[in-house]
RNA sequence: GCCGAAGUGGCGGAACUGGCAGACGCACGCGACUCAAAAUCGCGCGAGGUCACCCCUCAUGUGGGUUCGAUUCCCACCUUCGGCACCA
């Protein structure tokens, strides 16, 4: 094969030349065609940090490849980017350097667009949307209103982390290890009046919406089972005689009742003050409280569990004994009713607390085998039979819980209740860079919405965020002095601002009509486009965003906003980039790789090949020097083998095959690759395995090549090169143009159809039998397809390394797979 | 502690429903081209035995099991990574 006079692969002069001339063409741009199906595919939206490096690549590959292979199977694929402008690493880059965060904000995403232009994903540019601009947060903060207005958004005092020296709430991510993320200040648990969300509301509805998801994985699901953490049972009361009150507890066993040996309370139980009125015990208790009250409720998770005993006892509602109340460390007052039954024999909690504070463990149920069973070394949790439970004894634990149900709510001190440990989403943050609550507080009125037609409530650019004097907006006057909307007379706005990932709840409906001034989107384009066919993104998200996602689409569809109640079809979580160390790739490690120096050294062909072929896309695997640098080898050979052929694109021979056995093993070979890759991409997406198979085929061609003078004038060779060139096209976007061109195609490779199948290329007259003695592989034959056993046998005994295996051994039985294997038992 | 995922050559990985373990690439070695180097191309490349060739044995974290046959299914254990962790 001749390579002079070949042009070399320069991808610094074709990338930017391509990515140049799509732009001009706007041809990424979609728009609703009602002829055609639909497919909306989308990454979460960055972070506007600034810098994108090769993690974020791979990311945003794996959809570019998917999208554009939509596209050439005739999808009408929408495929849009955007930016997650507000958040407080502005505000904190601007107390830092200076800088204002809008600036700081602004500056990320002109550097961010321009490296994703540089990535040459096909995104839909004219649909980009800022979450921090005055358009879009226009629509954040009417949605609040909605949600307002449905009864969803509601405003109470709440104890929330507070960090006394950034002056400043935080989100319950930012104060983990009970320490501000900032300065390394512990923080304090504070009441503070706050806006919040009722997601509690929905809680049911996102459970069960979960089990109509198949398209997610699995693990994602059960963590967002586990965040709900719905659990059923039945709340019943134990009467306090002394005080004259009465104490209600939650449980999910109400089989173990007759184990009660105390009753544990948290240690700010409401009812608490009222039993120690006139109580000897009074003054330990209170002691131990306000050591308790000390610490946050993280904190006190990771303590062993500590109690005193409260002074005063409860009657057992169906035995009639006294039974302690303890206050302790290991019962939150925000889960249930704060109070919990104690069953030391039944529960590894309540055994460990009365272990060591000497309460009685009574072992009501037991193990269906075992009817003597004492729990004495540790309790026994699982379901069992009842004994020393009364009329009770003998039910299995299931029928014990129904039955026992029956009988306190016959008798009026019991109901069956449903807890989560899902709590409302606390949604107000004292920040400035955010999207101002668009609420009035009147001194006449109380709260009143802003109207609509006066958003959005802009947020002013002069405001002294210093980090430390609490909510900016508080300090500016011009924000915060307005007039009542209903009455006309002086109040004050809102000064929190939303949650970000309240801005990040409804992006994906916003690039459906990013330019509608009228409404938040187009009802007829979210029920063209919705739900998003195809959702990628890291696993961090699994539970906030994911779930904030899902309460938001929820509500919308109740409002008739959107065609379904779940937003996101199928969920791909994928791996990570680490460092060529194999560690996690990070600023502080020094192990950053950027997309402009690789750009710059390898191309973005190159970079998005490697990335797509370093492992299945779910899998963590390392940054390799050595392996970029092979894939630009393999696009150079592409490159050379292409243009040395070019001739075959330009005018294809239609002569039959010329070079008999050589064109149909080729021929087999491009029919394979292009049903494996249909295949794969569509479903799988193991799209490593798929730039193997393409390697593959271009091994096989230039060997073709290499064999016969004349490649460029047989048919099945001028398709192959074609197949390579368009199956290549949605990995190295760029490369597969420039020889699209240079064959002289007037249309986009990116416009063209996928390249079919035909099965009677895949059909062959000869196939490889495996043949097995004993189990173990001793050779193969070749036989046309649908042999009989007794033709393959008569075969497989004439390979010398079967004969030796078979040599005086009598066989015992032959096992026979159709077309694939024969196994030949001896002994 | 509980739940989940994963452990395959020097490295990334492949083998999709049990049927030729190591596709494809990287690294490495030898050779061709060259004054030389780079680039490029060709050949080799799990370990051991025998080595002229053929071939044989062992090998997919460890130990068992099911099966004609196990990287794949089952049980136990080890390691790594993720999630949850007093939710009554």
């Amino acid at each position: 094969m001749k390579t002079a006079h070949i042009s070399p692969y320069e991808p610094q002069a074709i990338e930017p030349k391509w990515q140049r001339i799509w732009e001009e063409r706007c041809q990424n741009d979609v728009r609703e065609d009602p002829a055609r199906q639909k497919f909306y595919l989308l990454e979460m939206l960055p972070y506007a940090s600034g810098d994108l490096h090769v993690g974020h690549a791979r990311n945003y590959t794996l959809g570019d490849v998917i999208a554009r292979f939509r596209r050439m199977r005739g999808f009408n694929v929408m495929h849009p980017m955007g930016f997650d402008a507000f958040g407080l690493p502005a505000e904190a880059a601007a107390i830092q350097r200076g800088t204002h965060p809008q600036d700081w904000t602004e500056a990320n995403i002109a550097n961010m667009t321009r490296q994703l232009h540089r990535l040459g994903v096909a995104y839909d540019w004219s649909r980009v949307v800022d979450t921090s601009s005055p358009e879009y947060y226009r629509w954040t903060q009417w949605l609040f209103l909605l949600m307002y207005r449905k009864g969803l958004a509601y405003k109470k005092e709440a104890p929330v982390n507070w960090c006394p020296f950034d002056q400043t709430i935080l989100a319950n991510e930012q104060a983990e290890g009970g320490v501000c993320w900032r300065c390394g200040t512990r923080v304090e648990q504070r009441l503070v009046n706050q806006w919040f969300f009722k997601t509690t509301a929905y809680a049911d509805r996102l459970l069960e919406g979960l089990d109509r998801l198949p398209g997610w994985p699995e693990r994602i699901k059960t963590m967002q089972r586990n965040w709900i953490g719905r659990s059923e049972g039945v709340t019943f009361s134990f009467d306090i005689p002394a005080a004259n009150a009465s104490i209600s507890t939650f449980t999910t066993r109400l089989d173990t009742v007759y184990g009660v040996t105390f009753i544990a309370l948290a240690p700010d139980h409401p009812l608490l003050e009222r039993l120690l009125e006139g109580n000897e015990h009074a003054v330990q208790v209170r002691r131990f409280v306000a050591e308790i009250a000390g610490k946050t409720e993280l904190e006190r998770t990771q303590m062993e569990k500590l109690g005193v005993f409260g002074g005063v006892h409860a009657r057992h509602p169906l035995t009639g004994e006294r039974v302690p109340i303890w206050v302790t460390n290991y019962v939150v007052s925000s889960y249930g009713t704060g109070a919990v039954m104690g069953v030391p024999a039944h529960d590894e909690r309540d055994f460990e607390f009365a272990h060591t504070h000497n309460i009685d463990v009574k072992t009501v149920v037991v193990p269906p085998n075992d009817p003597s069973f004492v729990a004495r070394d540790m309790p026994y949790v699982d379901d069992g039979v009842l004994t020393r439970s009364g009329e009770f004894d003998g039910l299995t634990s299931a029928d014990a819980r129904r039955t026992i149900a029956e009988e306190l709510i016959e008798r009026g001190i019991g109901e069956e209740t449903i807890n989560y440990k899902l709590r409302d989403w606390l949604i107000s943050r004292q920040r400035y860079w955010g999207a101002p609550i668009p609420i009035v507080n009147c001194p006449e009125h109380g709260l009143v919405p802003v109207p609509e037609d006066q958003l959005p409530v802009l947020l002013p650019y002069d405001a002294p965020f210093t980090g430390t004097q609490g909510s900016p907006l508080e300090n500016v006057p011009s924000f915060v002095n307005t007039t009542c909307p209903q009455c006309g007379g002086p109040a004050k706005r809102e000064t929190d601002t939303m949650d970000t990932f309240m801005c990040s709840s409804w992006y994906f409906l916003r690039y459906l009509s990013p330019h509608d001034a009228r409404a938040p989107w187009e009802r007829d384009a979210a029920f063209y486009w919705a739900p998003v066919d195809h959702y990628i993104g890291g696993a961090e998200h699994a539970v906030m965003h994911l779930m904030y996602a899902r309460f938001f689409y929820k509500v919308l569809h109740d409002e008739n906003m959107v065609p379904a109640d779940e937003p996101f079809t199928r969920l791909f979580n994928q791996g990570f980039v680490l460092g060529e160390n194999h560690e996690k790739m990070s600023k502080s490690r020094g192990n950053v790789i950027g997309i402009d120096e690789t750009a710059d050294r390898y191309g973005i062909d190159a970079l998005r090949l490697f990335e797509m072929f370093a492992g299945p896309p779910e899998t963590d695997y390392p940054w390799s020097t050595t392996g970029i640098a092979g894939a630009t080898r393999t696009l150079n050979r592409v490159w050379r083998l292409v243009l040395t052929h070019i001739n075959a694109l330009r005018n294809p021979p239609t002569a039959a095959a010329a070079n008999g056995s050589a064109d149909a093993d080729l021929r087999y070979s491009i029919h394979s690759k292009i049903k494996q890759l249909t295949d794969e991409i569509g479903d799988r997406m193991h799209l490593n395995t798929c730039i193997a198979a393409l390697m593959t085929l271009l091994n096989d061609l230039e060997a073709y090549a290499e064999r016969h003078e004349d490649a460029s004038k047989s048919a099945t060779f001028a398709a192959g090169l074609r197949a390579l060139v368009l199956m290549l096209a949605p990995f190295a976007p760029h490369i597969t143009e420039e020889l699209w061109e240079r064959a002289g195609q007037m249309r986009s490779v990116h416009l063209e159809a996928w390249p079919a199948y035909d099965e009677s290329a895949l059909a062959r007259s000869l196939i490889p039998y495996v043949i097995q003695v004993n189990g173990r592989h001793r050779g193969t034959i070749e036989a046309p397809p649908g042999s009989s056993q007794d033709a393959v046998l008569e075969r497989a005994k004439d390979v010398p390394t079967v004969s030796a295996q078979l040599g005086g051994k009598t066989v015992r039985k032959t096992i026979f797979v159709k077309d694939k294997l024969l196994n030949i038992v001896v002994g």
